[in-house]
DNA sequence: TGGCGTTTAGC
DNA sequence: CTAAACGCC
């Protein structure tokens, strides 16, 4: 008899509740066996998920890291082909067929697709009489476990952040070991084609492999804590951790990272800085349990039902210069072109394209959200959208909807040289550090650069008049 | 995880 | 006169 463990977003050997419980389940004298694992390649879900080839690439490649691993430990992973989720299900089966499998056991996900497949396999197997087991490990604290004194879901962050800080405090959740190596002499399989469509991509943002992610979350909590405080929204430092990549696709676990920072504040690391950085963790917490207790985030419906009255803007050309960073606000135009060539942008800068596109040119949040996660390599549904729909004045404790960026001013306070923008948008490199900001302002726009293709004086209080609006 | 027009303290 | 501080959007 042999259990099964099913990798989906969570591509990783150490603190997987799912492997260790099948390690563990199978060493038990009365249902012993071996253990095995499976990745199903669904490309055609993946591109209906707006998957970014950044993406793509990185998760195959951690796939095949992850199976070298698990040789290692001698857990032999196989890889099995599909198209969609409905036809993951019929191969899994067959799979489990083939290898005499027993009970399957995977850590959860929370998008609705996700969870539709994950219940049609419940049915399924029940039918067949094999066991199915499933954990909630993708959060620190488990989704249905951090609520209200009134037993509802948390709609503010601040109040989700207080509660989830005491839980972590109470239940002092510790990382899962690497399960003991089993004995057997295993070649790790390894997928060498990238599927159509999704073949070309921005070199790799990050290393490879578990190891390099530990190394890296070592590194950033090893460097001066109070850096990261001061530092992190100025995009030209470069002060950020880096690690979304592996958080995204499960190399690393919010779990191994809030126990790794609070052993650097054990050790008397930088305590604004760690707790500003956990800080992070529990935003990524509040989405994920956000989009757990509310399914509609993930069908493309507004976590807030009024907003959906909203009549957006007609994207055409305007979406089009946003896409592709030719705006003629540089702080706007530069961010977008680090997205489209490296994969990746700055957090703040995620919140400044998405305020200009959702209030300046007042584009349905939506399409805006699709072209996130068809570029970002650390796309991931829940904080994409969580991000989105704040910055949208359409989700869970979002911003005002008053309360627009000014782009420019973004750019004066945080990156006040001018030094990200130079280095993303080339034609404005000789302006000074004060036209950098606002090149239409007085003098000559350097050859080739648009002027802005919105007001933002105007078009932000026409954004602010149709909020206005709902409300009457 | 603001912006902006207005008021007011302080020089 | 200028730059905080204020209050509304």
């Amino acid at each position: 008899m042999t259990h099964l463990v099913w990798f989906r977003n969570d591509l990783r050997t150490a603190d997987n509740a799912a492997l260790i419980a099948a390690c563990k389940t199978a060493s038990q004298p009365d249902s012993a066996g071996g253990v095995r694992a499976c990745f199903i390649l669904t490309p055609a879900q993946w591109q209906e998920h707006d998957w970014s080839p950044a993406r793509v690439h990185f998760v195959i490649a951690h796939a095949n890291a992850l199976a070298a691993e698990l040789a290692k430990l001698g857990i032999p992973l196989s890889f099995i082909y599909a198209q969609r989720f409905s036809d993951s299900l019929t191969a899994l089966e067959h799979h489990c067929r083939q290898h005499d499998v027993c009970q399957i056991h995977f850590n959860e996900e929370y998008g609705v697709n996700e969870r539709r497949r994950d219940k049609a396999l419940k049915h399924r197997f029940d039918k067949l009489g094999l066991a199915t087991r499933k954990y909630r490990d993708q959060t620190v604290a488990p989704v249905g476990d951090i609520l209200t004194g009134q037993g509802q879901p948390y709609s503010v962050f601040t109040p989700f952040s207080r509660r989830w800080r005491s839980w972590v405090e109470e239940a002092l959740p510790a990382p899962h070991p690497v399960p003991p190596p089993r004995h057997a002499d295993i070649k790790p399989e390894r997928i060498t084609d990238i599927s159509e469509g999704f073949k070309e991509a921005p070199p790799a943002l990050v290393e490879t492999g578990e190891d390099a992610a530990h190394a890296q979350l070592e590194r950033f909590l090893s460097e001066d804590g109070s850096a990261y405080k001061e530092q992190r929204d100025f995009p030209a430092f470069n002060a950020t951790s880096l690690l979304s990549p592996y958080l995204a696709n499960g190399v690393l676990s919010g779990r191994q990272c809030l126990s790794a920072a609070r052993q650097a504040l054990a050790m008397g690391g930088a305590p604004e800085g760690l707790q500003t950085w956990i800080n992070e963790i529990a935003w990524r917490d509040f989405y994920i349990h956000t989009l757990y207790h509310y399914p509609r985030v993930s069908m493309h419906r507004a976590y807030k039902p009024e907003t959906e009255a909203l009549q957006w803007n007609d994207p055409k050309d305007h979406f089009e210069a946003w896409k592709t960073g030719n705006t003629g606000i540089p702080l706007v135009d530069a961010a977008m072109r680090q997205l489209n060539q490296t994969g990746w942008m700055h957090n703040r800068l995620r919140m400044v394209t998405a305020m200009f596109l959702t209030k300046n040119l007042f584009i349905d949040w939506r399409l805006g959200e699709a072209y996130f996660m068809s570029k970002l390599v650390d796309g991931f549904l829940a904080s994409n959208n969580g991000g989105w729909q704040w910055s949208a004045s359409t989700g869970t404790d979002a911003a005002p909807y008053f309360r627009v960026f000014n782009p420019v001013t973004q750019s004066e306070r945080f990156d006040p040289k001018g030094e990200f923008i130079r280095e993303w948008v080339p034609e404005l490199a000789k302006l000074d550090n004060k036209r950098i900001h606002d090149p239409s302002k007085g003098g000559v726009i350097p050859g080739g650069y648009p002027r802005p293709i919105v007001d933002l004086k105007e078009s932000r209080k026409e954004a602010i008049a149709k909020f206005q609006a709902l409300k009457n």
